[in-house]
DNA sequence: ACCTGAACACCGTTCAAGT
DNA sequence: ACCTGAACACCGTTCAAGT
């Protein structure tokens, strides 16, 4: 409100970031985003290519904050389970841009998307295919938990620590 | 193109799902769909409360044709599991309105949800808890898939026989 | 009842113009 | 290099007015 900042590609992928937390996606518009930096929607154009690379940097922001949280926590598939679920809860506007949303691929950076995959790989035991079934089980059930479509009742301890099992039988 | 067909709550609905099947929900626009039916926008608000409203005629065909479709093939877990990634796949963009669209449950036919809860429940053998981790799996992988986010030369077919495999023994 | 044009408050993006 | 106002072609929705 008092002091201006200088405007970076960082500083708008910060600011993209907090609108989508606070209101979610859809809530990201150019002017918006332009505003909470103190500036008017077409000086954008002069850091960033399009509201695209905007959503590439948050993507990149997830990715990289994700891959960090999921390699830290143990190894068990219980372990990583858990922190993807309740990464994804504790992040529910952030989530769908990072996993759900095209990826932006040529506007992240170098090898990252690989780097989180090769993790997910990894906590599913080396092999590519076990580690896509595991990562659709998880995707699955957070994307119908975060967009409401399971009965208001349904015991989501019970259905994960299903999962738990189903997947450390794979 | 030359005869005036009179504007109904149906015929809404399938030039709706007619744009979206052919360019997807994004550019479901109320004034394109106006222009489709030969009318203008505000005229839209006679028969319809708001967009929503639209989203909901199309989440109501949508499930209605995949819950007759899914409880017509044969009773296997592999049955049911090809209809439901082939079904995604032969709408790839009504899909995602069925199936992760936020619900619009109030202006959906009385009871359509819960029947085809049911069917997801009678494949799963009966327990809803197995349901759910039975639908997240198929959802997340089609989703997945659907976005892109599986890489290009990812062996889909073994990954979906893996997914078989293990709904079979779940 | 059903349709219209005009309007309001929005979008993403471009562009000429300023510093 | 960075920012601006004005503009273009869009949105969803409301509203007064017509039939």
């Amino acid at each position: 409100m008092s002091v201006r900042k200088m405007v970076t590609k960082d500083s708008i992928g910060l600011a993209a970031r907090a609108i989508v937390d606070e209101m979610g996606v859809d809530a990201l518009s150019m002017r918006a985003l332009a505003s909470k930096l103190g500036i008017k929607a077409p000086s954008l154009y002069d850091h960033v290519r399009n509201r695209d690379e905007v959503i590439a940097l948050i993507q990149a922001q997830g990715l990289s904050e994700f891959g960090l949280g999921f390699a830290a926590v143990g190894p068990t598939p219980r372990e990583k389970i858990s922190f993807y679920r309740e990464w994804a809860l504790r992040n529910p506007r952030l989530y769908p841009v990072v996993f759900q949303h095209s990826l932006h691929r040529d506007k992240l950076p170098e090898g990252l998307e690989e780097s989180v995959l090769g993790l997910v790989v990894q906590a599913a035991g080396g092999s590519h295919i076990k580690a896509r079934v595991f990562w659709a089980q998880l995707h699955g059930l957070v994307d119908l938990e975060l967009h409401g479509r399971l009965p208001a009742d349904a015991d989501m301890a019970a259905t994960w620590e299903t999962v738990i099992a189903n997947i450390e039988s794979l």
